[in-house]
Order: C-alpha cells, then structure tokens, then sequence
RNA sequence: GCCCGCUUAGCUCAGCGGUUAGAGCAUCUGGCUGUUAACCAGAGGGUCGCAGGUUCGAAUCCUGCAGCGGGCGCCA
C-alpha cells in the first residue's frame, strides 16, 4: 500500500492511453497523461482511506440497487467483511452494460476515485470511471444471492461458500487460530513435530482406521490359505492413515523436550453427528518432565490465550457472528478468557451429579463414564464456566495414561467448554516399562508393534504428559458454528465429501 | 450403529384428504431525484425427493428407498 501509493506520486510520460486490461494500473486523464493507480485491497481503503485519489480495486459483486440515473454497486474482495460501495453514473456508463454485466458474484476491477460521504451509511465510495468484467455469473443458475442462505444449503456449494461473509468470518478465525496456536508454542520453547500421516499399525486399538494400499481391490493376491498377500503391498505390510500422532510425539518429547503437532488425522468411524469429521485437524503438545498438574495448568492457560488472540485480533469477525449466529459469543469468550477453569477430580464430579437432583438418561456411578448431559450439567448449571475433571477411573482410559498411586484412578483429564463439551484430553503418560507392559497385557494387547513405545520407557524414560485439541471443535466455541462441517473448507465426513 | 424429524418454485417456507398448489426474496419487464436486505407495478418459474399402496379423489394417509438435519453412542 505505502509503496504503491508513493509510486503514484511520480509522474509518468505523455503518452497514448493503453487498451484497459485486467492487469493494467495506468489509467489516462485529459491531455492524454498517464498515471499508475495504486491497487488497494478494500481493507486497506478502510484503513487508511486515500480520499480524492484514483484507484483500482478488483473484487466480487455482493449487490447491485439500480435507479434512474445511477446505479450502486457492493464490492467485496476477501479482504475484510466490509463492502465498497460503487457509485457508477449511467452517463458515464451505459445502463444496458451494467445490467447486462453486474450481477452478484460477478468478478470486476473498476478505476475511479474515492469520494468521502460523511452523511450516507457507508464513510466514501468509489465513482467509478470504468469497469471491466473478469467473469460473469449468471444470475439465472449462480446459487447465492443477496439474501441469506441457510448453512445447511451453503453445505451444497462447499466450492461457492467462501464467497460469504460468514465463512469468511470462519476461515479467517480458522487461519488466526492456527497462527496464534504457533505463536503460543513457538514463544515457549515447544518444537513443532511433523509426525507421520501413513503408519503401520493401528495404534491404541480403538479407532477405526482408513486402509491405504496399492493392491488391485478387485483382485487381492492371496495366499493358499486365502490371506491378503501384504508383501506384495507398497510398503510390504498394511498401512493406514494416522488417528493421532502422540504415540510419536512422545518419542520427539524424549529427545526435545517440549514438542507439539499440528496436523490432521483420519478417523474412519461412522458417525453422523454435529461433531465428527473423517478428517480434522489436531494439535498434541508433549512435555517431558511434565506432571498431570503442570499439563492441565498449560492447558488452561493455551486455551486461554487462544481465546483472547481471536478476541483482540478478529473483532470484526466475531462481531458478525454474533450478530447472525450467536448473541452470547463474544460474551462467552470473555469469560473464558478471564475466568479460571474449574477443576473436579472424577469422583467429586461424581458426587455433584448424584447429588444434583437431576434425573439424567445414564445413572451415574462411579466407574462410569461421563456422558454428554452430565459434562453439559457439570459446565452449564455447576460451574458456568470451563471445568477441567481428572483422575478417571482406569478402566475407562486409554493404557498409556499412568496409575495413580490409588490403583484404581489414571492421571488423565478433559477440559469440557460451554456449548462444545470436551475439547481437550490428555494425561499424564506412563513413563515406567513394568507397569505400561502390565496394562498393555491386561487389555489383552499384542505388545509386538509397540516396541519402539516401550522402549524409550527401558533407555533414560521420564515423567511427561501432554494433551490433543480438536481443531475443529475449539472452532465450534470461538465462532458460535454448530456443526464442524461449518469450520472446515471442504468437509469429509461418513458418507459425504465437500 | 440406534432413535427422531425434514424433503413443496433458484432460496426460505406456508398449505396437512376436496376446484387450476401459494407467499416473501431472487430472476425478467416497466417505473422511480443517490440507493443501503432500496422501493412501486407486472410477468415467467413446480412431474409437491423417488417407487409403490389406500381412496371417488393424495403435496396431504400408509409402506419401502434415498438425501439432508438433529439426539444418543464412539470420540477430538
């Protein structure tokens, strides 16, 4: 911006003015000077309008109101939500050229110059001196329109929904977001750890995973006996996509100390809700010399400061979501960014549900797990705020979380936000060889393919712990969405690819 | 995987056994002293998701299928 405008200033040699192109920034005035325009961005224009100058600004139609001797068109570019308004005289420019041409979601560069309006709606528009098309969008088949569409709709047209402020809004949000998760990490000494998308076996057990193989479906090599033949397979045994890279995060941990990924992970469970995606993005810090206390404590303060990077960062955005979506966002963020997390062990969470009065679907008891209505009563009624509950009973937790001393409890612990539910899980890790291989036996699990797991439990192991956010989910609560499918570019979830 | 709901014009929806299926917005045409979801008048636009059944008669009732949405489970 600074430099284009100062280029404007310099003056330029007499000359026959050039065709208009999609590319050109000269534009000719009387006596047959030149002059380069400078090509703001319309977020730069609102931020420093460069009043009385002549510009170039390329973007989509959003609307077009046409009277009898002018016509307004509303241009937006991506940059910001807000719209330029452009002021086209049909004097200057045929009204059958503007009609035949400005529909909504047109693609156009006009040149004209900027105009304050101190007493209209909007602080200045451009009067456009010209316009030339990019691409047309018929507004006889083009699916959006002026009006509001609803996001199950907008669902349909994953490839035409950025073009509304709301997932602008979002992506924008998304994109701060994934930057300010960077910026925490990266000023506290955490080393960003790219873990692999394709492994070998199906770690934890429990997920199903997406198969990935060069092998002709339709013609599997077999053995006699009738076994898939996976020597003939790519990398020569079955391969899958990654449902969470923290069983690698912890061996980085073990040499670098305070790790985190960031990256997506497939998870082939068939689930048809709000809240499951076939492929989302995860963020899974992993701390040595870290203990259950220290981690919830990253945790909260992560969240924390995630929550008040979008509020002072992406004001505009949220403003608009509250605005059409949620009346109580920005409301909420502040309180998670002030107030501090609540925090239960199991068993006290326990005792506040059997004591709530409440008579919940699932009984609760301890040993059982928390189902969403109790997590909604725990953060809704009881706390009003974020709580974070820990110490699970082991049996219903993963087996690398470490025993407590009790026997009978993991250092394990969920933050459950308002609205969302969980939002992150994590745990203490079991850093000592003869109890890890204990539970592994316990749950029945062939400790063969986690071998290198255990070992760096044999060589220098410590205490360390760490946690996974869902992206996605996070997003849920920061933008009021209610559906991850909303938060996403292009969604994949069972039975459905964007 | 289980349960519930929805599917009518490009979009959002009304009509829920009885003439030829409606509204707003969008589109097109005409009008309008610079509009702000502009406004005013008019026009075009529908195999009422698909298949079958009940009935003198089905958008409307029943069955199946499909798509979408939601609740629960699993989880992030």
């Amino acid at each position: 911006m600074e430099q284009s405008r100062r280029r404007q200033r310099l003056f330029f040699q007499r000359g026959k003015c050039e065709e208009l192109s999609w590319n050109s920034n000269l534009w000719k005035i009387a006596g047959g000077i030149l002059y380069f325009c400078s090509v703001p961005s319309i977020a730069e224009i609102y931020a420093s309008p460069p009043i009385g100058q002549l510009l170039k600004v390329e973007g989509w139609i959003r609307t077009r109101r046409t009277t009898r001797t002018v016509s307004f068109v509303e241009l937006q570019d991506g940059s910001t939500l807000k719209a330029l308004q452009l002021v086209l005289s049909h004097e200057k420019i045929s009204l059958d050229r503007i009609e035949a041409t400005l529909h909504t979601g047109a693609s156009i560069a006009v040149w004209g110059i900027l105009r304050s309006t101190p007493d209209r709606p909007q602080p200045f528009e451009i009067e456009v001196e010209d316009f030339i098309l990019y691409g047309e969008a018929d507004p006889t088949t083009y699916p959006l329109q002026k009006k509001a569409h609803s996001l199950e709709f907008l669902r349909e047209i994953s490839h035409l929904r950025p073009r509304t402020r709301t997932f602008q809004a979002i992506f924008r949000i998304r994109s701060g977001l994934s930057f300010a998760i960077h910026q925490y990490f990266q000023e506290r000494g955490f080393v960003y750890v790219h873990t692999p998308i394709l492994t070998p076996s199906d770690c934890e057990g429990g997920g199903q995973l997406f198969q990935v193989t060069t092998l002709a479906l339709e013609a599997l090599p077999r053995h006699p006996d009738g076994r898939i033949a996976y020597e003939k397979d790519f990398f020569g045994r079955p391969a899958y996509l990654t449902v969470s890279g923290q069983l690698e995060g912890e061996m980085l941990s073990m040499g670098l100390g305070k790790i985190y990924t960031f990256g997506p992970t497939f998870r082939a469970e068939p689930s048809h809700t709000p809240r499951h995606l076939a492929e989302f993005w995860m963020i899974e810090p992993e701390m040595a010399f870290y203990d259950l206390d220290m981690t919830m404590d990253l945790a909260e303060d992560f969240l924390q400061f995630l929550t008040k990077a979008i509020l002072q960062r992406h004001r505009e955005e949220l403003e608009f979501l509250r605005e059409h979506y949620e009346e109580k966002l920005i409301h909420e963020l502040e309180k998670v960014a002030e107030s501090r997390f609540i925090r239960l062990s199991y068993t006290e969470a326990i005792d506040i549900l059997n004591k709530s009065g409440k008579s919940f679907q699932f009984p609760t008891s301890w040993g059982s797990d928390l189902q969403a209505e109790h997590e909604r009563y725990l953060v809704e009624e009881y706390a009003g705020q974020p709580v974070i509950v820990y110490n699970y009973p082991k049996e219903i937790k993963a087996f690398y979380m470490r025993q407590n001393d009790d026997g009978r409890t993991v250092a394990a612990f969920d933050v459950l936000f308002p609205r969302i539910g969980e939002v992150i899980g994590g745990s203490q890790r079991e850093e000592r060889y003869e109890q890890l291989l204990r539970r592994m036996e316990e749950r029945g699990m062939d400790p063969f393919p986690y071998q290198n797991y255990l070992d760096i439990r044999r060589y220098g192991s410590v205490p360390h712990s760490g946690f996974g956010l869902g992206l996605e989910r996070f997003l849920l609560f920061l933008t009021g969405m209610t559906n991850v499918r909303d938060v996403i570019p292009f969604f994949r979830s069972a039975g459905q690819m964007a």
